[in-house]
DNA sequence: TCCGTTATGGACTGAACAGTCAAGAAAGAG
DNA sequence: CTCTTTCTTGACTGTTCAGTCCATAACGGA
């Protein structure tokens, strides 16, 4: 039809979750956007719309990667146990982790609270789905008699949620692996039998 | 000496808290603090520096308050266990607080991560004395057999402090004060016997 | 009362901001 | 080969930004 992209969509927004996270929202400039994209400016306002649009989808698809690094996590161990840990830490380990990057989706939390109707409904749809998945696994544990029987699967996996938030918080903030193991392990003995 | 200050200097700051608790450093205008502090420009850049020097002292204040906020919480209970639970929870629960108002201190670790020389001075000293509040408090629950005996008090207080994380997250995204007991009691059941 | 000092208010400044415009370059369709 | 469509490039725009300047007002000390 006509003239095709020079740039790579996906790892343009990819770069820009990196730019997004880095900074947040309000203190990402387009320029350093343009910058680390490597496009043009044009270009930018071509294929994304504008700089919300564009954190929007950066957003969404931050969340996307997320929650399949957690699903992955989740099932690759048999233990429930071991599963959920493995889940909680998914985040700061693997190979291509930089510990101080920021979260964008607590990051976007933090940042807009509930203030803004986009932001809230891509991270609200994340978190249902974070809480389902959770939830399916301590089901899992309850019945294979890992965790307490009388744990309710809801509440737990809003607790790991939240425990989550609190491990990027500390991650953010400079903790190390063994700090983020530790904390983990002491939520998961909340759960215990 | 001299024509004296027209407005409060605490409740100046307590006003700039506000607004870099809605919006961040960076998403906060210098119009809007004006606004907000109720107070002319000159007046700002005469009794505080500049933007960043305000942050930096709205910073210290927020916590310096929400450790005696904590202190106080720890200290009113007898029991160990109600105590560290209160202590929480006491961001947000009491008279004037307002669920949807973001904490500034875990609001400046997203924003910031551990870019910032100022920021992290800040941060660090009151985490050390969040830690130090929480161990005390821990050990105390140890010797009285509330927890278990071969919990590390320092390990649970940053555990403590990544729930206590989690919290204020969970709290910013719309958690009514009930997800937020469910997931504090969750927390402390990892400490027990 | 007058003076030195400090606070205030409003206008101002240069820089940075997000977003637009228009002209040219690159590709596929015929 | 040429036309049409879309992407790219760089210059540009109006606005908002943090921070400054200066004239004026208010106070305490003498």
């Amino acid at each position: 039809m006509a003239r095709p992209m020079e740039f790579d969509r996906d790892e343009a927004i990819g770069k820009a979750i990196a730019v997004f996270a880095d900074h947040g929202y309000e203190g990402s400039s387009t320029a350093e956007l343009l910058a680390r994209m490597g496009i043009g400016r044009q270009s930018l306002y071509g294929a994304f719309g504008d700089k919300k649009r564009l954190f929007l989808q950066a957003l969404e698809r931050y969340n996307a990667g997320s929650l399949a690094q957690t699903e992955a996590a989740l099932a690759v161990e048999d233990s429930p146990r071991a599963a959920i840990e493995a889940a909680l830490l998914a985040f700061a380990v693997g190979p291509d982790v930089t510990p101080e990057a920021g979260c964008l989706g607590v990051g976007s939390i933090a940042e807009f609270g509930r203030s803004d109707p986009d932001v809230n409904a891509i991270n609200d749809a994340a978190g249902r789905r974070f809480k389902a998945a959770f939830a399916a696994r301590l089901a899992d544990g309850v019945a294979a008699g890992q965790f307490a029987p009388d744990l309710d699967p809801e509440a737990g996996a809003e607790f790991l949620l939240t425990v989550r938030a609190g491990l990027k918080v500390a991650a953010r903030d400079g903790a190390g692996l063994d700090r983020l193991r530790s904390a983990a392990r002491l939520a998961l003995r909340g759960l215990d039998v």
